[in-house]
DNA sequence: GTCTAACCGAGACGGTACGTCTCGTCTTGCA
DNA sequence: TGCAAGACGAGACGTACCGTCTCGGTTAGAC
């Protein structure tokens, strides 16, 4: 994803005519810079070297290495999509497989995990976290409990904070289980998980 | 605790033995420089100095920041025990309540998220975390689970193969569900969450 | 004075400059800690303290304590002048007393003495010695002789490349008596120290 | 040599006595040092461990690296033979190429240059060398003129002040213009320029 | 033939300075 | 006027030596 030097051809005059190339560009040296580096080897300077962009321009657009990286891995986490396979069970199993293949992408894994380890001792940071990636995908949730519902498998809720209690109670053990499976433990997240793992969550729920 | 840097058992002979003190200092050190600063913002540099040490020694002891944290957190996980409140349920509610009370100290979420996140980088790092910290608490599931099955509340097992998967998934789910719903969705675990999500896992795993 | 670490001439375009004041200043505070500490004892960063100025900006433009310090006593030596007294003799009196009286300045002495030490193992830094203070003294014995041939007291030199080694010579004698002298018997180059030494001097050359 | 701390005499009594063997180690390290190293890179830790010995011995019979290497280079020094070559002119000839071979081996030139400049802030430590070192050789100007005088090539001296005087000013005309020569100029002391040094010098002093 | 004091090696200790790196800000000159 | 280039003050990094201080273990002379 090289930029840099072209758009002065077609832009006749001064201004920004590469302001917007230039958000992209950085965003994207970024995530490459987080492959290659981590997070905590990443620096700004190197950011935008590759970039093909001047440190001042950085600054001028983030605050931060921090919100830099936020807005950089958010972008990754927009690609999850609720498949449609047939039955609640298989919905779920689609997308945490596919959760889990975005968490298994150096960039998001070291990225998602130094920000939240910041966040930690940064309430602005961790709402533009919780803003940006976390309850952004929440959708999932709603979209999959909505789904199940027309289908039949599941009843129309009717205490309307009970059922937000349970989103929230969902999304914090698939979401925590598949995190801890994958970047603490180790272990692969692989389908035969998924299933001993979706199961135990559907029948829990039943109960 | 989880010896520093080479064993150097008591067999090391020659020259002056190291201080035995200074590894507590250093350790002590670090929690409280966790506290006030974060995990980026400390240096081996402060830590030395409010442990009362040269930086040298710290360096002669652990390789890096990385080390030195998960050692000082490793030992706030220790307090960890499992109570005996008279069922399986009540088993589960009360550790996981220690486990929160312990994650809602600074310098053991500060400390712990951040090492996990540089551990996505360094195969030896993650190694040394599970070593240190997580596998070392499995024994509160199997623990758990002996008690559960002395009261008749659980069968024994059969299949060994079987009954470590299961270890891993529970460990997953609960210490991945605390986590999360903690630090990310920074929501408090209370006695009634933990009511909810006890009851999900029990009945889960009853299927 | 001589280049710090390569020209950077006008021809060095983008970028912010580099502080012309710097430069001075740092000379300055380095002769400043010569005069208290002495070299050994005088540190880059207490250098660039005194200065006014980030260790980095020291390192960009010398190599090392060595070059720094033969750039800041070169400038000292640049003050000697050839008075006319009206002879040979008290010309070379007087130009012996003056090179005396700036080897008594502790900045020059701690500093010139240094520097030759480690020059010992440095072939390079030889050369920039040689370059910025030594030779660039020579111009005071061939001023000397011109002046003297002007006043009939010597012959014009006929024989170039004998002329030459006789230059070498005096000032090895010149040189090399006069810091024997002060730095190493410490015993005081007074008028009548210096009047025996340029009898011995024009004496033996006549011969 | 020069006796390394204080004398010790012979009689302390009770408790081991100090290896002989290991002062000898030390200073033929301490030169060795000096050849590969150079004075600045010399480390009192690795001239230890050259020598087979602990620091802490080091430490017992030497204040530091300055006494250390004036003992080491002293020792050079009284390899000085005033040879009898049949004139006063062969004579001085004879013991400055000896004085020039000396300067030219690393350990002598690195040694020497160094003390003398930390000698300029440290008058305790120009007293060392001087006792160790310079003055300890007038005794071959000394020498040199009552093998003179014998010959007949110099008359008896009459005032004792001026003769004094006068051998204070041949030594530093004498080992300042070889020093210079060799070490600052950087020129070869060979047969040439001692013939026509030795010239300017006794005819000078005819005068 | 023990004592016993001073020696010895090894190596950890609290320090200081090193030279490098990155930070976030601040000039510059070019277009 | 906006941007790349890059110098700037600041300060942490991890390393190397400093000179001191334990350690356990030899010596050799005095008793």
């Amino acid at each position: 994803m090289v930029v840099a030097m072209q758009s002065r051809t077609t832009a006749g005059r001064a201004g920004r005519p590469r302001s917007a190339a230039a958000d992209a560009a950085i965003l994207a040296a970024t995530r490459a810079a987080l492959v290659e580096l981590g997070w905590s080897r990443l620096t700004l300077g190197d950011v935008a070297t590759r970039a093909g962009v001047a440190k001042t321009t950085l600054y001028r657009r983030w605050a931060g290495k921090n919100e830099l990286v936020v807005d950089a891995v958010a972008e990754l986490f927009d690609e999850l999509r609720l498949p449609d396979r047939g039955t609640l069970a298989a919905d779920i199993e689609g997308v945490v497989l596919q959760f889990a293949a975005i968490l298994a992408r150096p960039e998001a894994r070291n990225g998602l995990m130094a920000v939240l380890a910041e966040s930690t001792r940064d309430e602005a940071l961790r709402e533009r976290i919780r803003a940006s990636i976390v309850d952004r995908q929440k959708r999932l949730v709603l979209a999959g409990r909505a789904r199940a519902q027309q289908r039949g498998e599941l009843p129309p809720e009717t205490d309307p904070a009970e059922a937000a209690r349970t989103v929230d109670l969902i999304f914090d053990v698939v979401a925590g289980a598949v995190v801890h499976r994958e970047l603490i433990s180790a272990e692969p997240v692989d389908e035969e998980w998924v299933r001993s793992f979706t199961r135990l969550l559907l029948v829990g729920l039943s109960g």
